[in-house]
DNA sequence: GCCGGAATCGCACGGTCGTGCTATTTTCGA
DNA sequence: TCGAAAATAGCACGACCGTGCGATTCCGGC
C-alpha cells in the first residue's frame, strides 16, 4: 500500500480537512473540534484523531490547506495576467470574488488573523508566514511591472493597503452585511490605482468634464459611476475551490 | 443598599468586566471562560457567574464596556475637535494610538468582528450594531463638515475605506509585528484625506518640485516624508481606557 | 485467496466547560 | 446595632473536550 498514488487514508484525510476547513471559516481555527468533525465525515473520533495525532497538527493542515487553494484560486491565475495593472487587478478581483461566493476557506487567513493574533504558537507563526507571502507577492507585482505604476511606487504600502480594501470588505460582507460592500472595495481599488499610475498615463478626456460621480473621489481615472463598476473580463469567476 | 451610588456588586462586577475585556483582547470573546475569569479576579465560579447569570450576558456586557472605553477614549475627544479634516484627523489618530499602545479592550471589536461574523445570535448582532454606529460616526464627520471635503464625498465609502486602514494596521501590528505598521496606516489615512480634499484647497507650493518621496503617492499633500509623519497635536497621547 | 499493514473503531481517562442549588458571609440602611 | 438583602462560596451535575490504547476491520500487493 505504500506505492499507491491515493491510498484510502489519503482520501479520507482530504475528505476531513475539507470539512475542517468549511467549519473553520464559520467558527475559527481554533473551535474546531476532533468531535463534530468526526461525526460531519462519518468517522469515530479517534479514527480521525489518528490522521493528525494533535489537534494543532489538525490546524496546520487546515491552514495549508486554504492556503493551497487560495494560491490556486487568486494568485496563481492572477500572475498569468500581464505585467502590472492588469495583474494587480486580477489578484484583487479574484480574491473580492471569492469573499462573494463565500467559498469557504479561500479566505480562512483573514478569519484567523484576528483570532490568533495574540496568541503564540506553531500555528500562529505559520499563518503570520503566509501573510507575509502573500504581501511579498503583491510586493513583487509592483516591482515586476516597470512602467506601469508610479516609478516611488511603495510595494509594501500597496500591499498593506490592498489588505485594508479586504480587510474592510470582509468586515462589511459578513459581519455587516452591507450589500455595497462589494461596489465600496471596488472602488477603493480603484483609487488605490489612480494614484498609482503614473502622470503620464492619465487620460485627459475623463479628467475636467464633471467631478467624478461617486465613491471616494479619484483624481482621473476609470472610477465606475455608482452601481458595480467594470470588473475586467479576464477572470473567471468559477468557483475558489 | 438600593441607593448607594457604588455598591459592592457594582465595584467587584467592574473588577470582572475590565479582566474579562483584557482577556477577551487576547483570546477572543468566544474563548472567555468563567473558571479562568474567577481566577483571574479572586472569586468563586458561581460567585462571578452570579453577576451575569450566563455567558452570553457576560460577553454582552464586555462588548458593551468596550464600547464605552472607545467611545471615551477614542470618539468623543475627537468629535470636540474642530469640524472637517480636524475631526476625521483626531478620530483616526487616536484611534491608530488605541493601537499602538496594546491598550486592551478599546479595540475589542476589530477582533470580535472576524471572530462573530458567522455565528448568528445576540452578541453578534450587538457588536453589528456598534460597528454600525461607528461607520455612521464617521459619515456624520463627513457631512456636517461642509467645504472642508469635496462636494461629492461619499460618506458611507470613506467610512469603509478608513474601516480598511484600521484593520490593515491591526493585522500588521498585531499578528504581522510590522514595524511599519503605524506609518503604513498613516499613510494611508493622508492618502484618503487628499482625495476628499475639495480641488480648490490645493496648495501648489507642495505640488511640482518632486514627486511625493514614499508611500502611496498622494499627488498633493502634507504627506510626511518617509519616518513617522506630523501628528495633529490637539490630542492628549494618553491611556486609552 | 491470503496475509500484513494501514485504517478505523470502541472505550475510557482526566480535565474543563457552563450552569444550577443551597449555604454562608458580607454589606449597609433603619 | 440589628436584621434583611445582597454578595459570594461550596459543591455537584451533565456534557464535551483532547488524547491515548487495544481490538477490529478493511484494503491491496503477492
Amino acid at each position: 500500500m505504500s506505492t499507491s498514488p491515493l491510498a484510502k487514508g489519503e482520501r479520507t484525510r482530504r475528505t476531513i480537512v475539507d470539512h475542517a476547513v468549511a467549519t473553520a471559516y464559520r467558527v475559527g481555527l481554533g473551535r474546531l473540534t476532533i468531535g463534530d468533525l468526526a461525526a460531519g465525515t462519518g468517522l469515530s473520533k479517534s479514527g480521525l484523531y489518528a490522521h493528525f495525532g494533535s489537534k494543532e497538527a489538525l490546524q496546520l493542515a487546515v491552514l495549508d490547506a486554504a492556503a493551497t487553494r487560495f494560491t490556486a484560486a487568486v494568485v496563481r491565475p492572477a500572475l498569468r495576467a500581464p505585467r502590472g495593472e492588469a495583474r494587480l487587478r486580477a489578484l484583487v478581483d479574484r480574491w473580492v470574488t471569492c469573499g462573494t461566493s463565500r467559498d469557504p476557506g479561500v479566505c480562512l487567513f483573514v478569519k484567523a488573523a484576528t483570532e490568533l493574533d495574540e496568541q503564540p504558537g506553531a500555528v500562529r507563526d505559520r499563518l503570520a508566514e503566509l501573510h507575509r507571502a502573500l504581501i511579498a507577492t503583491i510586493e513583487t507585482i509592483v516591482r515586476t511591472s516597470d512602467g506601469a505604476f508610479r516609478p516611488d511606487a511603495d510595494g509594501h504600502q500597496l500591499a498593506t493597503d490592498v489588505y485594508g480594501v479586504m480587510l474592510s470588505f470582509y468586515l462589511a460582507h459578513r459581519l455587516l452585511q452591507d450589500p455595497a460592500a462589494e461596489r465600496h472595495a471596488r472602488v477603493a481599488f480603484e483609487s488605490l490605482l489612480t494614484a498609482l499610475a503614473p502622470a503620464s498615463s492619465r487620460d485627459p478626456s475623463l479628467d475636467p468634464p464633471a467631478g467624478p460621480p461617486a465613491g471616494r473621489p479619484a483624481d482621473a481615472t476609470p472610477v465606475p459611476p455608482p452601481g458595480r463598476p467594470p470588473i475586467p473580463s479576464d477572470t473567471t469567476t468559477g468557483s475558489c475551490s
